[in-house]
DNA sequence: GAAATATATCTAGAATTCGAGATACTCTAA
DNA sequence: TTAGAGTATCTCGAATTCTAGATATATTTC
């Protein structure tokens, strides 16, 4: 027999595949538990977290960022005006639009538990060093955009 | 003023997991779109897949392999016994264990749809060059081990 | 060797996410 | 301008996943 099944060792680019999946499941059970400790889930948090940092902003924008579909997007943003965290505005430009933007409360919120979830992160991230952070922040963006890209051509599956 | 908020451009670690959870996201999904042409989803083909590179194996290590909580595991598993894909069988030496295996229905599917998925996962990572992969392998081998190893110390959170 | 602790699996119910389709609005081009 | 295509948001229902806790078995400790 020559090669196990249709794995062989050394199949680097699925192994990549899987290895990438444990990395990212390690790394986000820290930015859970984290984000836990404030009661909120992580698609609330990165929604506060988009609004805070980039402003008021519609819908869509918000549910580029946070990486969930359109229809998850209205459930969490219902639980945060629910919770009188975020506010809803109709857009003035584009009428279809719907414009989010923190309240006051939901501001004191995110300001104050955003730099302890960002030191979390940045110790969750710590087994690299420095200078191999920024080397692997360079691989993922250009395997993150590549296979972005590919999404979209869709000439790939056989 | 000086820096915006917490995150100052060149916060590395902090976009070291931006740029994680992105470059995961979109591999995923070519995974998603790769296994759901076959009917099946991606934790009913990760069962089938440990199943069938691993043999017989007890619940508790399929659920280590694929990243779900237990009671999912066995949600998923009882999809698949009821799709007369994989048996389950007790445990011999430990009687707490519940053996998983495919059954020949199971390891047929199996054995027809996994290179096809393989050639699909090797597609959607192939924005590095081998080279590359190889290098983003190692580091992220390296992320995913400290980050799992910081989860059970957890003397992390402040 | 018995009590305490740990592990494996499962149940029940809640929370989250998704997919399909509805509605409203915008943009393009004949 | 008007038909058609495209985009933004939401509704509804189903699928998936999680948490908490129950049960059974195994291991450790005294």
């Amino acid at each position: 027999m020559m090669a196990s099944k249709t794995t062989v060792p050394g199949d680097t680019g699925l192994m990549l595949w899987v290895v990438l999946a444990r990395a990212f499941d390690a790394v986000e059970r820290h930015s859970r538990a984290s984000i836990a400790r404030f009661g909120l889930g992580t698609t609330e948090f990165g929604v506060l977290e988009v609004l805070y940092h980039k402003g008021e902003l519609p819908v869509c924008e918000v549910q580029r960022r946070i990486l969930v579909e359109s229809s998850s997007t209205t459930y969490v943003v219902d639980k945060l005006v629910a919770r009188g965290l975020v506010r809803r505005r109709p857009g003035q430009e584009d009428r279809r639009e719907v414009l989010l933007a923190l309240t006051p409360a939901g501001r004191r919120l995110i300001a104050r538990i955003f730099p302890s979830h960002a030191a979390a992160m940045r110790r969750a991230v710590s087994g690299l060093s420095p200078r191999w952070q920024a080397q692997a922040l360079d691989l993922l963006r250009r395997l993150g955009l590549d296979a972005a890209r590919r999404l979209h051509h869709k000439g790939d599956l056989p």
